[in-house]
DNA sequence: CCATTGGATAAAGAGAGTTTATCTTGCTTA
DNA sequence: TAAGCAAGATAAACTCTCTTTATCCAATGG
């Protein structure tokens, strides 16, 4: 039979998935307060809808076969990622504070954004956004999920490594249609090249297979968000992260001029209590980790 | 109320990603192939089983709730999900066969692995495993999938980078446990170093803070995949990746000395037909990225 | 060898989901 | 500005899916 979204046998999946976790209908169907017999029609039923058995009868004893196996799999996900968005619905269990933390650079850089748009879906919570001192290492007790770059002091907090930024140069396409056009790497340096205080620019050409380059002109400013804002702006090409400027790539706004990429010293962190976590705050790390992926690829 | 996985309205929320794709109950009940009455009736009872409401009735319009955001975003997923998962149990769409290629090396380290389990998974495939020459950068085109290391010749395939090997040190425990105990970095020069062809080690040193290191005993085996076999039958301390002892880590057979890594200096690569591509290589493809991750984390 | 465990199945019954029909509201247009 | 239309809400009757009840059969194990 032919199943699609609207003939899938929803209810009797999820019966299937009890079912499959015991591999054993009285027991299953203990747990969903039905007799055995209803578990058997419904279990009949989808392995005939499937086409498909999805269970060995060998002599009264179940064990799955193969595709029982990866049904479960994804039936049970599914199921989990279900019953995840209704907890995550009720308001009760989401509204309240949740303290956030990270340097001003950072967050110009791409965090702000990232919360931005979490705090438009779940308007109920209550967001509190601290910023740390560039260099501090230690984070205050009161914020729940702090976002470092460089690895922060082992407290008792659990930190994780969250990306590394992977650095590759963009322009305002003002530049590039303005004659002086970008066909290869070494075009790059007939144009302002911006650098913040990592100066990543000799690295990069390395790595693109340029040596011994000769920088006609470059803008050194030290804060790499100021330098963000400068490329935004047009005023030259700067090495940046897909992910301070994926919305510029995008529609247009900024152009990437090449594919080498050189990445960053170090990496941004995650910090939070592993433990005690707030609903909340699970789901902003969620959030944030998924959006990083995404928009990152 | 309380929801959990065996009182979620999944009936209801399938009905309920229909009208919150459309915003219109009389469209979406024609795509189900019921009255807007039932539907309407559905979406109200979702509503108050979750305790939210999924949609802003401004007039006779109909906009998403944030909270209807949300769920719409799980169910299409969750539905998805299910939805591909009863099209891979069809036995008529993935039997068949599938041709893989990669150098020996890689299937001995940890290709050949993951593909046991997934030939496992799916015993209908007909898997073809062909091994590829070592510096071979052509890719045959029977093969529907191919892994190498090191960017291949584009050709008319879609090329992918799949992930970068990070080198770590690791032994047989039989070696921290014989006196010579591993403390520090710099403890590991008092044992066997197992190095291959592309000899990470002086720059796992240096990034792990040891200068002007002196190995003292050093065994060169040109194969990585020898290497590895090497260090897993206890000869000495070798340089690899989790994904290929992670099996060994996690049962205690070997022993990970220290946090520190080194970068593989290429990536490896997925070589298939973007087009074309038959449901089971897909699935042959989706497999092994998640296994990938899952893996390293 | 007989009791027990476990699954299959048929018929009857309960309940969830659907239709039909009617009502309300706001927007459009003459 | 009033008629017509589009769109959703709602109630009552109905339908059909799922559940229970009851019985059967096969295998295991003391």
């Amino acid at each position: 039979m032919k199943l699609d979204r609207r003939t899938l046998p929803l209810n009797a999946m999820r019966a299937f998935e009890v079912a499959a976790r015991y591999c054993h209908l009285r027991r299953a169907a203990q747990e969903l307060g039905v007799t055995h017999g209803a578990l058997s029609r419904q279990v009949k039923q989808l392995e005939s809808q499937l086409g498909v058995p999805l269970f060995n009868r060998e002599h009264n004893r179940l064990s799955l076969t193969h595709a029982g196996e990866r049904l479960y799999q994804s039936v049970n996900s599914a199921l989990d990622m279900l019953t995840a968005s209704a907890l995550y619905l009720d308001p009760d269990s989401m509204s309240g504070d949740l303290s956030l933390s990270t340097t001003p650079s950072t967050a110009s850089s791409w965090f702000l954004q990232i919360v931005g748009q979490f705090a438009h879906q779940y308007p109920e919570i209550n967001l509190h956004l601290h910023s740390m001192a560039p260099n501090s290492r230690q984070i205050d007790s009161q914020i729940d999920v702090a976002v470092c770059y460089g690895q922060p002091i082992k407290g008792d907090r659990h930190i994780e490594p969250l990306f590394r930024e992977s650095y590759f140069p963009v322009c305002n396409p003002s530049l590039v249609a303005s004659g002086k056009d970008i066909q290869q790497v070494s075009d790059l340096v007939h144009h302002t090249l911006l650098c913040d205080r990592h100066n990543h620019w000799p690295i990069w050409f390395e790595k693109a297979g340029v040596a011994d380059i000769d920088i006609v002109k470059k803008w050194s400013i030290d804060e790499p968000f100021l330098v963000l804002d400068a490329v935004k702006k047009g005023h030259g090409i700067g090495l940046v992260d897909r992910i301070e400027v994926h919305q510029e790539l995008d529609n247009g706004q900024l152009i990437r001029l090449s594919d080498n990429t050189v990445e960053a010293s170090d990496h941004y962190y995650l910090v939070h209590n592993k433990q005690g976590l707030s609903l909340r705050a699970q789901i902003f790390i969620d959030y944030l980790k998924q959006q990083i992926d995404h928009i990152r690829r």
